[in-house]
DNA sequence: ATTATGAATTTTGAATACAAAATTCAGTAT
DNA sequence: ATACTGAATTTTGTATTCAAAATTCATAAT
């Protein structure tokens, strides 16, 4: 139960953040009903900017509300799942196009440095630390790439995806063997600055996890 | 000044609706500082569905709150339309190539008869019309192709790419005469359900018009 | 005349209050 | 036992209230 003095400016966005995280957490599970009272009560604040908060969230699609019935946490089919690897398909393929376009040297040396401990590996196992630097250099060329509009959306579905890893046995789609030549050939796409390549190296990577996902429901589905 | 009573289920999405129009219609101008208490006796209503409305536009950029300062019409740089050209192109992209693996024939029918009165004509002028038609051939493709998450994203962006539109002279970033062809070319590539080239005749329009909007960036500029 | 000071006013962020709607639950009829 | 009815309870949507922060405005100092 994290407590929440009156020492911050904005409590809606405080909120915005616990609530986020419970969700991810599964602290908040999937389809439960929100009971306000007892959440602000919890939280140790009152209903006001806990509905704003949630109001946030159901613009993020973590939460839905239905009126008049309140705030559910929402529930995502693998179906969303894969709709959600197509937009990150056009749109971290849009970051990393903008990415190569405007990469400044420090960025370049940084970008180098990535999954190189992984690099000498004859075979990965430790799937955990894989899966956190494979989130961190998403998250690294978004930073370069987008700013503003693109950003703002590919942080809220970012969000899902990777609050959906936390399902998935080991966090991962496919194995990392497969996909660190892909990040490698991205990243010597933007450090050439190469827009056309990075963006199409970017698509296909994505494009193969969303196969993989697909073919995953497809075993699921004959089991 | 709209007269809400007492018999809709949820303020927030009236208000926010008007507020949205009165944007669009220039009736609150951008830079403006909402004057909460007293938009809110306009509307006939408090504040708590008011600033529910606007923390949803917030989310929408349309509106942008300062903490402590409170909410302000967002303004618009053209660099920033230029961002939405971008973010529409990858996204509308996706929406052509859902909609060419999904087309149904009825509304493969309805798809063929849109610009069908531009056709015969040498020459287009009356650019308001064609402007209207070109929006609900848009909005038509997104219906189709995109669901849930496209959608909402793409709401979301046509709407400050479309209310930019009433500052710009004509409303249209170019001529009909040369986004006829690319308009009907994206259209044949749906009904031959050409996922595919849907999406790359899509992009091209869309990189095209970028490019225009960014050469009239210069042109002012050298002016 | 310009800048600085601080009191008066306005506005925001958040809690509380309250009517209307939804839900729960007990008691009754089938 | 099950289904129905309506009263009691809970929860939602919205208005109101209130303290703290920001802004305005008038006055005084340079």
């Amino acid at each position: 139960m994290p407590n929440l003095g009156a020492q911050h400016a904005n409590l809606d966005q405080k909120v915005y953040q616990i609530l986020k995280t419970m969700i991810m957490e599964r602290k908040l599970l999937p389809g439960e009903k929100i009971r306000q009272e007892k959440l602000a009560q919890e939280l140790g604040i009152s209903r006001t900017p806990l509905v704003a908060a949630l109001k946030f969230l159901e613009h993020e699609k973590l939460v839905e509300s239905k009126p008049r019935r309140g705030f559910y946490v929402r529930l995502f089919k693998i179906q969303e799942m894969v709709s959600i690897f197509e937009l990150r398909e056009v749109l971290e393929g849009l970051a990393a196009r903008r990415a190569a376009g405007q990469v400044t040297n420090t960025q370049i040396d940084r970008l180098r440095q990535f999954f190189s401990p992984f690099k000498q590996l004859p075979e990965i196992s430790d799937y955990r630390r894989y899966s956190q630097e494979d989130r961190l250099f998403h998250n690294y060329v978004i930073q370069i790439g987008a700013k503003e509009f693109l950003r703002s959306i590919l942080e809220t579905y970012n969000i899902i995806s990777f609050s959906y890893q936390v399902v998935s046995s080991e966090g991962l789609v496919r194995s990392p063997d497969e996909t660190l030549e892909e990040h490698l050939a991205v990243i010597e796409a933007i450090c050439d600055r190469d827009p056309e390549a990075a963006e199409n190296l970017m698509r296909n990577h994505f494009k193969k996890s969303a196969a993989s996902l697909t073919e995953g429901i497809a075993k699921l589905r004959s089991a």
